[in-house]
DNA sequence: CCTACCGATCGGTAGG
DNA sequence: CCTACCGATCGGTAGG
């Protein structure tokens, strides 16, 4: 188990040399993933980036704003790539476009995974959370629509209703943050192109 | 968001009508999920039961141990399947093993799922969460081992690395916490059916 | 002697 | 970016 670095401050030859709002929310976010959001106070972060509390409320205005960033950044990303996917301006069929949007997620979630994992356990106890359930929604419910078109153009078998089938395939996908590291034994295309593998065509050798 | 029932005390004749021990602890677990561990504080539980925070003394020695009662049973019952999956005292092949140990473990996860959601959502913080930890690992481990087992039958195809394909099997298997509800509208078997489907045969029309 | 509590308060620490 | 604080609430325990 070893800290998030916290990332030395940088001198830029003008100004105390410290930490950018960047470099906080970085650690802001590793911490919140490791202890949870509510048990980490304000002052675990001070004490893990070497500065006093005041100095973390120079760069933010409170707790709930330093999620609000991280959690805006992972809806940011994902909503880019289940729009495009919806979408379908290049006139593929909706099974290409699903196993395509199979493959970027994975590869949201790989290059932003501390943002993503952080949405992931987004419970909805404040009106932040609450936003970012809702936009979490939305998306879920982009891809259920995209299974469904799926199964009505006739791609996906019809014995696993497809409200089920989107579920389970983006709980697989979801599922990702709970142990990807990028320096890990597997890198995102890897990961991609075996659950897009699975979900088509399953395990079983043929 | 309907709170959990505070099942209204039972009248056994003697002594003072209230809560017995089980009541309070599937109340506290509701809690823990709803608002998170560190979030819920002795009070909140009292509030929600109707109680003060020194009838929940009576019941439990500390809030850690809510949390370890609650954790043992999922272990439990998860343990009891798993077990019985790697030993394989019946002569079964890995595969139909591993597609046994999908279909029980996505019963246990129905029928005990506030538990397992807690489970899922421990990180270490504590001796008591770190033993959890320890115990989901060789949880983790064994199915890990079956799928190795499974692959070295030939019973799966060998693009995809055993270790991925059992981060993935059973990330879609965990990720049931999150939506899963019992008056809901799949129930357990069929669930079920569908992981074990979707993972052997894959989502594409034959 | 049991189970199931109450009203009040302890020493510390939270976010801001 | 610090020292010095605030209003409030934390997990846990006392006697009855």
């Amino acid at each position: 188990m070893t800290a998030p670095e916290p990332a030395a401050p940088p001198r830029r030859g003008r100004g105390r040399p410290g930490h950018d709002q960047a470099a906080v929310l970085r650690t802001a976010v590793a911490l919140f993933n490791r202890r949870g959001y509510d048990a980490t106070s304000i002052g675990d972060l001070a004490a893990e980036l070497g500065v006093t509390k005041s100095a973390i409320y120079h760069h933010f205005a409170s707790k709930e704003d330093l999620l609000r960033l991280a959690l805006d950044d992972a809806l940011d990303e994902l909503t880019a790539v289940v729009s495009a996917a919806v979408s379908d301006a290049d006139g593929a069929s909706a099974r290409d476009r699903l196993r395509e949007v199979l493959r970027r997620s994975v590869e949201v979630l790989a290059a932003h995974q501390p943002a993503v994992t952080l949405l992931l356990r987004v419970r909805g106890n404040t009106p932040t959370e609450v936003e970012a359930v809702k936009r979490r929604r939305w998306l879920d419910d982009q891809l259920a629509g995209l299974v469904r078109d799926a199964a009505a153009e006739g791609a996906l078998r019809d014995d696993i209703s497809p409200d089920l089938v989107s579920r389970l395939l983006f709980g697989m996908v979801n599922s990702l943050v709970e142990w990807y590291r990028p320096e890990g034994a597997h890198d995102a295309a890897t990961v991609a192109d075996a659950i897009a593998s699975i979900a088509f065509d399953g395990l079983v050798r043929r």
